[in-house]
DNA sequence: TTTATTTATCGTAATATTGCAATATAAATA
DNA sequence: TATTTATATTGCAATATTACGATAAATAAA
């Protein structure tokens, strides 16, 4: 009915679907992929990398903070952000697991 | 306005993204770790498994299926599906990417 | 204090997702 | 062929997401 039945999954299931879910859209992936290429905390430019309104942007961040995938901080009149270590590290371990699982078939399957 | 503005994006944003999206979903992410655990192809078995009507599974592999994430093949009456390296190893480059990043920065950032 | 700058929130329209009952399809077997 | 078993599709209701204009809030600078 349009609603996940999170209750009926594991609170790792659920952690995992959020953190994947967070990188779920374009924009995001796009300030993710930002955050790296300039390689530092970024105060106030994101708005003028994307194809989005301000708002909009700033609800895609918000999206990004609440998973664990970027922190911000107030650094005079505007907000410095970077990726945080604290989500991707979750979703690191699931996909090494799902790697040496590829790995150890080496895909001999179906 | 509810749609995602696809079209302003790179087509690497868009299929990370895809991707990401289509394991944004506890019981995606529960098919996924099933597959792992039982270490094989697995055919028949997933309705068993999951606490969701059989329609809503088949829709949740199909939107697996789609994103390149599992891979099925009909084995007698039945379908075998297990984990497709095609979409996984697009991720795992993209973590990759994130991963030595973030170790360079020894998160010395905000 | 006033003004500019930056980010957040509210409200809302358009669209997408989730879930399932009912039903259809397809292959295996009796 | 008829039946069983496994999976897919359709249709729909409930809910979530995406996007943005308008506006608010918060800080810096004049």
């Amino acid at each position: 009915m349009g609603i996940t039945k999170t209750a009926n999954f594991t609170v790792e299931q659920n952690e995992l679907a959020i953190l994947a879910k967070a990188m779920g859209h374009p924009a995001r992936i796009a300030i993710i992929q930002y955050l790296i290429k300039v390689n530092s905390c970024i105060c106030g430019e994101i708005v003028n990398e994307l194809p989005l309104a301000q708002p909009t942007i700033s609800q895609h961040l918000k999206e990004l903070k609440n998973a664990g995938l970027i922190k911000g901080n107030f650094e005079g009149n505007a907000i410095c952000y970077c990726l945080d270590e604290n989500g991707f590290s979750k979703i690191k371990h699931f996909f090494q697991h799902i790697d040496s699982h590829l790995e150890s078939k080496n895909n001999q399957c179906c």
